[in-house]
DNA sequence: GATTTTTACGCAATCGATGCCGGAAAGAAG
DNA sequence: CTTCTTTCCGGCATCGATTGCGTAAAAATC
């Protein structure tokens, strides 16, 4: 049990002050560059390692980053963390992860937490059962950065990276009536979580754009579960307005309509085209591969942490950073047989 | 921009100092009932939110865990990740996450950086690069408790938590034995990473146990991607003496079988068994749905934080703690057409 | 050579919470 | 009524790094 070499350890080896050496350390204009030379090398000399705890309460901020998203161990969620912390870890900030599983008392307790700890930024993912944003409110208050990204909410004020829902699902509709489907369904999501309404929204701006009709029987909402969309799809495809295409709000959802379409005897992509949305690894592993949206998660990461580092003085009203998704044309709806 | 309220602001407004005030949050047994309900109820009238630094700093350890893996993105260590905050939570504790894309010196990096922040445990899976564990050691030097799990390195005395790798392999093993297969293939890892190397082991104690031949040609090292494992397969399939089984160190490689498999026309399960290994979410959408060894991550990600609780005086050898991994039997290996 | 400017460093306070020690007040024991 | 315990709380130092202020020494100016 050693006890940690401080600045004043140093001081005492080469007969100056604590306040020297942390200047020396800090490669301040006010050192020699005698003393800074000697400090440098003595530090080496002795391994020392700055208590950041100590530095960080006599600064009141922390290099460390809270985030919070609803699952860590989600495809998506996972890469974009990734993303962040390819970033981050070049910039010398620290990652304190939280999830909260979905639940608004959790994500509320979770960003205290991290207003406890005196984050520089919190970079959120709202949860589905999130009622308010006052948690986040407070953060500011606090003189915490805060950054929202995919799941945000446009009436708290903040930096906002999301990608384009809408845009992407005009153009998987785009891309489902330049094959040939005329009569696209939508499972969709929680009615209540903007990403997933945009998608809809999205879906029927495709509809209208392309001149194809839309049928509110071929909507099928909360649907994001493999069994769910599963059953949703066989109801529809035996229903009295057959859809011969469908866009799937997530890739699970896709993965229930292709076994429906199978179950059915339904020839995928003939019959029935298929997109998914996220690009979950396993859509390229299926038969026929999955058509989805790709988000580009690492990316999106990446471009979080480079607004992040990029803004600190922030514009009064901060444009949303928009991260393009698009379709990854795969089998599931290449009736025509293109390639790409 | 308002200013965090300390205790010495409830102190001032209860005409208290702040030890009493500090005591009194802590319920400590030297201060009055009266008072303690007092001081509550002003933090709470005051929306008193503790200073973590200031504590850390004083304690000089935190409430903070560092975790370092390989790829934050990876199911697996997601998993893990997840499972660990699941418990960690319900203590208090935040967790610190670095990855180190398997590079050595950013593992190092990562570890210097956590000690830094003075944490109270590092939780660790070494990369593969990893050439020794002198900064585990000093780490523990500095009173952090070290945790290693699933790539560990069992020279470096501390905590683990590993599947069994070696039996799974052998069961794995058995089980092909079990359905017929008499010449079972292995697509083994890098041979310098332990947990591959006990699969390998294990792949030909089971061989052993079953009464089977070893044939060296039959085993491709370092054989972890589908490309790989698709173009080792083919030369097996077409060599002179062509397995009739394969088992895949990975489920990436256990897709690259199968898709040697279909290219050549062998059937599977009929011709060839394949068994992977992780229980990737895509092997039971593949065509055959794969078999696999399923790692139990999420609970050992739990067992992980269960550890560290519950074992703030180690032992002098600690004990590895076994998560069981267990062959998930599907199609791809399942030839005699038995449910389960 | 005296004065001003610059350079380089020390002193002491600070960030907020914590813990040891000491002592006043209140109660118990003689 | 005095003495001995308890109970309860304040004072002060501490954790390690940082910074404003002050100042001695060195350099520059006339």
């Amino acid at each position: 049990m050693k006890k940690p070499v401080t600045i004043y350890d140093i001081a005492k080896a080469l007969k100056l002050t604590g306040s020297t050496v942390s200047r020396a350390l800090r490669d301040r204009s006010d050192v020699g560059e005698e003393t800074k030379k000697k400090v440098l090398a003595q530090a080496k000399k002795m391994r020392y390692q700055p208590n950041l705890v100590a530095a960080n309460l006599r600064n009141g901020k922390t290099k460390a980053l809270g985030i919070v998203v609803p699952e860590i161990n989600n495809h998506f969620f996972a890469n974009v963390i990734a993303g962040i912390e390819h970033v981050s870890y070049q910039h010398g900030y620290n990652l304190i992860i939280c999830q909260t599983n979905e639940l608004f008392e959790k994500e509320v307790e979770s960003v205290k937490m991290l207003m406890n700890h005196n984050v520089a930024g919190i970079i959120i993912s709202l949860s589905k059962t999130t009622l308010n944003t006052l948690h986040l409110l407070e953060a500011k208050a606090h003189q915490i950065r805060v950054i929202q990204f995919d799941r945000t909410d446009s009436k708290f004020d903040s930096l906002r990276i999301i990608n384009n829902n809408f845009e992407s699902a005009v153009n998987a509709v785009k891309h489902l009536h330049e094959q040939g489907y005329q009569r696209p369904a939508f499972l969709a999501g929680p009615r209540d979580v903007n990403i997933f309404q945009e998608r809809y929204e999205g879906f029927r701006k495709g509809l209208e754009l392309a001149g194809l009709p839309f049928t509110r029987k071929n909507v099928a909402f909360d649907c994001l579960t493999k069994e769910k969309a599963k059953s949703a799809m066989v109801k529809m495809l035996t229903g009295p307005s057959r859809p011969d295409a469908v866009l799937a709000s997530a890739d699970l959802a896709a993965l229930g309509a292709l076994e429906a379409a199978n179950e059915l005897g339904i020839n995928v992509p003939s019959e029935l085209g298929i997109c998914g949305f996220s690009n979950e690894p396993y859509t390229e592993l299926t038969n026929p591969t999955l058509s989805t949206v790709d988000q580009y998660s690492i990316e999106m990461g990446k471009r979080i942490m480079e607004a992040f580092i990029g803004s600190p003085g922030r514009k009064k009203t901060p444009d949303p950073i928009i991260v393009n998704a698009d379709v990854v044309v795969r089998r599931s709806t290449n009736r025509l047989g293109l390639t790409g």
